[in-house]
DNA sequence: TTGATATTGAAAACCATTTTCAATATGTAG
DNA sequence: CTACATATTGAAAATGGTTTTCAATATCAA
């Protein structure tokens, strides 16, 4: 966990002027140290047990305004579900979702982000994000599968 | 509009051991007609003009039909809605999704697509379908923005 | 310490989408 | 052409993830 995240957060929160407590606190802390690509209930259950008293709507309440903040990026995949992902400073990545078994891998790629950028320009469009997902199988059920 | 279009349709259910009906078949042709990206309330109420019969349930459940059929490409973007459009056979392009007006700009980029292959290769992933989306301003929004 | 008000948890509300159900339409077998 | 098994329809109710409401509580500036 990056060191500076609460203090991240409680800047934002003062910035705003929005108050810092407990719960926020904990509820980053929990998301930062769990996996990425967590819906807001897995995060919920999550949070539920070492931190009984947190309501879910405190958890979806936080979640947006992690992302607010920065501090969480919230996408969208096709299973319906909003999934937040811990956004570490510039890092940013796309998925491969594989259909069967849910798996999602991460990739970077600088080329296709340039060629993105190329496009946009091309439209006079300032890009602010964006989002690439690749669904199909991952190399685990290709083999299952035959 | 395609000249088989609902002769596809037919097809496909024909091959289901589905039914063809009245209402697939105007709905099919109002969503041909009708603009790219339509969500399902605003295929509902196109088709409403036409044929008022026509019940909620049953675009939504036929928008899934064509789906299904290869017709129409269901995708979701940020905004919770989710929108079909019409698929022409070979034609897969990606969008400039303008977050100021709500302006979609579609393009294609075939480096970006080979790209995503290697990306896929090297991951063993087998890619069946994609989708990347460009978030900002267009060249509109950044105008008056200023 | 106090007061204004932001935040919380629980429950209710939202709202796009899906399902239920009785009535109706379709396609196949006879 | 007719009858029947059943797929489909429209309306209304149900679903399910997410948001809002509301009274109680916590935070923070003065």
């Amino acid at each position: 966990m990056r060191k500076n995240a609460v203090e991240q957060l409680s800047e934002y929160l003062a910035g705003q002027g929005l108050r810092s407590t407990t719960q926020r606190d904990q509820i980053l802390q929990v998301f930062i140290s769990a996996g990425r690509h967590l819906s807001a209930e897995e995060l919920y259950l999550r949070v539920k047990k070492p931190h009984p008293g947190i309501g879910y709507a405190t958890v979806y309440r936080t979640l947006k305004l992690l992302a607010e903040a920065g501090l969480a990026d919230e996408r969208r995949f096709e299973d319906g579900f909003t999934r937040y992902e811990y956004k570490a400073s510039d890092d940013h990545h796309d998925h491969l979702i594989c259909t069967k078994c849910g798996a999602i891998i991460e990739f970077e790629n600088e080329r296709i982000e340039a060629l993105q950028q190329d496009v946009a320009r091309k439209n006079h469009f300032l890009v602010q994000n964006h989002k690439l997902e690749l669904y199909g199988l991952c190399g685990d059920c290709r083999k299952k599968n035959r």
